[in-house]
DNA sequence: TTATTTTTGGACAAAATTTGACCAAAATAA
DNA sequence: TTATTTTGGTCAAATTTTGTCCAAAAATAA
């Protein structure tokens, strides 16, 4: 199996699926039901996969969706604080405020 | 001055400056030259601040305008993961991301 | 109480962004 | 070469976000 690089974005991971697979864009695309152009451009982080995207992928290669899913979301965040010029410190603060969002609206 | 409470939100931050300040939303709406009901959806949270009103409120209230983008950026990055269901380690993973992407694009 | 002020909630169109689809050109492989 | 694969760009449709406006609700003052 392919290596697992945690810094890897969504589309490398993607493109590494493929190509460990030997199977080509027009193959994959065919078979998943997207565009090939589009699903090139997802592998190259141009286009944002859709959720149902993401679902067919984990599918198609067998891997676990919610971590595919979470691979897509770390890369969203990255990006978002990278050309927000955003503080490190932001992810820490972050973090709390998700543990007391989820503590205050237990139950809802 | 008013307590930091690092779980704040961005709205209730900013209304929580104009209250101790005494002032009305139409105070401040009108000297910062942002409608009324907009700012008060900000202070709720169901309106995104823009850039252009982040560095007004910053001003106005004489707080830090980089601060200020921080707790709205940190509070996005909040929402996002609760209504994805991510988990919560995404974001040690994003954090490495960034790092390695400042560490790789040095300079460019 | 009534009158005034303040805040909220919803509707709306304009603007901006995202989407999937298509096709031709470029790159790679046979 | 020819065939295959990948890339880059355009396009309109769909979706989301934007600021503005107004009326109702809530809070405060008289």
């Amino acid at each position: 199996m392919a290596e697992v690089k945690r810094t890897e974005s969504f589309g490398e991971h993607l493109r590494g699926l493929r190509e460990y697979s030997k199977l080509t864009l027009k193959s994959v695309s065919g078979q998943i039901g997207v565009d090939i152009s589009l699903l090139a451009k997802i592998e190259r982080n141009e286009r944002q996969p859709s959720k149902q995207v993401i679902k067919e992928v984990a599918n198609f290669f067998q891997v676990n969706e919610k971590d595919l899913l979470d691979k897509f979301l770390s890369d969203q965040i990255a990006h978002k604080i990278l050309n927000e010029n955003g503080d490190l410190g932001i992810l820490k603060v972050a973090e709390e405020k998700i543990i007391y969002l989820k503590t205050v609206n237990n139950g809802k």
